[in-house]
RNA sequence: UGGGGCGUAGCCAAGUGGCGAAGGCACCGGGUUUUGAUCCCGGCAUUCGUAGGUUCGAGUCCUACCGCCCCAGCCA
């Protein structure tokens, strides 16, 4: 990795990495990325995914996806389907390497016998209750198993039967024999199997005992020869029992654990506890809820595996635990749809206008460019008729000084096409709203320029009344309506749940062009934002978009 | 004195004792513009949780204090 001053500073990980490649020590790092299947991916895992297989492309090292999948009691295939479907539609490659914790547990069990053949290891017969009785608390020491002193030749004997299901749900476990006067509460002899009498997602029933996350996870990624273990800050305390159970074992290797801060953003909720209750009691749609900051849903929301990879990295990656704002996520979508968007007129709440002055049957067709700093994308043709649709936020009865856009005797630009005044206009007696506009337009100004030179302030768009499509667009706000929603633990983050965070129009206008358009793609509502064909509920002649994200409006930051 | 971490701008985040405390987001000005978008230019920490100390020199080293987070699952 060559790294010029000019180039973005390395993290604190990469930082290691880097070291361990030039020492020799590790030349060609090994990372993994370590999903329990037991719910979908969100925004947070993406920050590990990223900096894992970044790691693994960076240093022309490698990445396993592994799966840790020790507790059958939660974990489904489903999930472990999405999830190879999530970290690959991000964009990376485990190539032959995907693993299964499952996949070791007969190496495993090995290396507990092990254990206890070294007197490291000891069934227990205390029930749950009073093993946490016996493990004391914070500020004090714990106290010895009576069955702490059991002679290797029964610990075999019981941890075989265990194996064999000879003994129920609960009734035994084994544990490490570390020290339960440690200050350190992981280091009280830690149970690191439990018999759980479940079938299992890929082993079946062949297994009724199976092993805890402390004593798997190190023994896979020693399997693996992983020579990076990052993880995420709870599990500092951890790290001497992962040294303690491979150093115990004299392992041929030792992947070192290195500990980062996770992923926080303000107006959501990041566990999979909590995603899985919003899916579960019906807050959401499902687990891909354009609301959802999961993969699934920020794919269909319309965010792009760019602006997921680009957020990620313009975070950064350390150990203080910081809340990002939710305006960087979405700048990042702004970023690259503004690169890779093509610009489309869409009215969504149309307002009718009729060109008084223009030929009743007259259609013409009006180029348009797909957008304006890329002429590489091409252009379209526009049809232009006699009545129009115009967004209804762009007339006012009695707009102020500072309104760029049409008023009574205003004039303005229609994009690409003429520059219209606004003559006179209708409104309904009962509401006041206003119903129709009546406009003539300048012949002299097709495509949005004038002969004598004459400017108007705004331009607005507009789609052909008889030409346009009508479809339906939704309109997503933040899933809370405060900062920190689980901040405090007495109230029920639901209670902070916005009510308005979804909303639909079902009478938008916009252009023919976008009849063929398929499911997934984005384009840019010129003066609205991003739009994104719904990939579940859009139909060929029902089309439904998501907003994916407004434009910056400095005119709404004017109007306060 | 249970243990383990972390404190640099409104939000992230570089900085690894040597002359100006990067960069991004946000914000505020100005310019370009047929999207009030994009783009461009400029502004934005006499100070690094606080107080002492070491040093010719400290955000970087030492000491004390303050604040925040994590740990008592047969979850991961």
């Amino acid at each position: 990795m060559t790294n010029t001053p000019s180039e973005k500073p390395l993290d604190f990980i990469r930082q290691i990495v880097t070291e361990d490649q030039e020492s020799g020590k590790h030349p060609t790092p090994i990372t993994r990325f370590p999903p329990e299947p037991n719910g979908f991916l969100h925004i947070g895992h993406a920050k590990s995914i990223c900096l894992n297989f970044g790691i693994g492309q960076e240093y022309q090292g490698t990445c396993h996806l592994r799966f840790d999948d020790t507790n059958p009691s939660k974990e489904e295939v489903e999930y472990v389907e999405s999830i190879k479907a999530d970290v690959k539609w991000l964009g990376f490659d485990w190539q032959d390497h995907l693993y299964f914790a499952s996949d070791y547990f007969e190496q495993l069990y090995e290396f507990a016998v092990e254990l206890i053949k070294r007197g490291k290891a000891y069934v227990c017969d205390l029930t749950g209750d009073q093993i946490r009785e016996f493990r004391g608390t914070l500020k004090e020491p714990g106290k010895n198993s009576p069955f702490r002193e059991r002679s290797v030749e029964e610990n075999l004997s019981l941890f075989g039967q265990m194996k064999d299901g000879a003994f129920e749900d609960g009734s035994r476990v084994l544990r490490a024999k570390i020290d339960m006067a440690s200050p350190n509460i992981n280091m009280r002899d830690p149970v690191i199997y439990r018999i759980l009498k479940t079938h299992h997602h890929r082993t079946g029933d062949s297994w009724c005992i199976y092993p805890m996350y402390d004593y798997t996870h190190c023994l896979s990624d020693m399997l693996e020869e992983i020579t990076h273990s990052l993880c995420t800050l709870e599990f500092e305390d951890h790290r001497p029992l992962y040294d303690w159970v491979l150093d115990t074992l004299q392992t041929p290797c030792h992947p070192r654990q290195i500990e980062f801060a996770r992923l926080n953003l303000n107006y959501t909720v990041m566990s999979k506890r909590k995603l899985l209750q919003l899916v579960e009691e019906g807050h959401v749609s499902g687990w891909d809820d354009p609301r959802m900051l999961t993969i699934s849903g920020l794919r269909r929301r319309g965010y792009t595996p760019a602006s997921i990879r680009n957020f990620c990295d313009q975070i950064g990656i350390g150990k203080r635990e910081s809340w990002i704002d939710m305006g960087v996520l979405e700048n990042s979508i702004r970023e690259d749809l503004n690169e890779k968007a093509a610009r489309v007129m869409g009215v969504l709440e149309p307002l009718k206008v009729i060109i008084e002055n223009y030929p009743d049957d007259l259609v013409e067709e009006i180029e348009a460019q797909n957008h304006p700093q890329k002429p590489e994308m091409g252009t379209r043709k526009l049809p232009f008729s006699k009545e129009l649709y115009i967004e209804k936020s762009d007339f006012l009865e009695d707009p102020p000084k500072k309104f760029f856009r049409l008023g009574p005797g205003r004039e303005v630009r229609l994009r690409y096409g003429y520059y219209i005044t606004c003559n006179s206009y209708e409104t309904d007696p009962e509401t006041g709203q206003v119903t129709l506009l009546r406009c003539s337009y300048d012949p002299e100004t097709k495509g949005g320029t004038s002969p004598d030179g004459r400017k108007v302030k705004g331009t607005i768009h507009w789609v052909s009344a008889k030409h346009a499509l009508g479809c339906e667009v939704r309109l997503y706000d933040r899933l809370f309506n405060v900062p920190h929603p689980d901040a405090d633990k007495s109230v029920d983050f639901k209670d902070h749940l916005n009510p308005d965070s979804s909303g639909s129009l079902t009478d938008c206008k916009i252009e023919p062009s976008l009849k063929n358009i398929t499911k997934g793609t984005s384009v840019q509502f010129e003066r609205q934002g991003y739009f994104c064909l719904d990939s579940v509920d859009s139909k060929p002649d029902e089309l439904v978009f998501n907003r994916i994200v407004t434009l910056r409006d400095s005119w709404a930051k004017l109007k306060k």
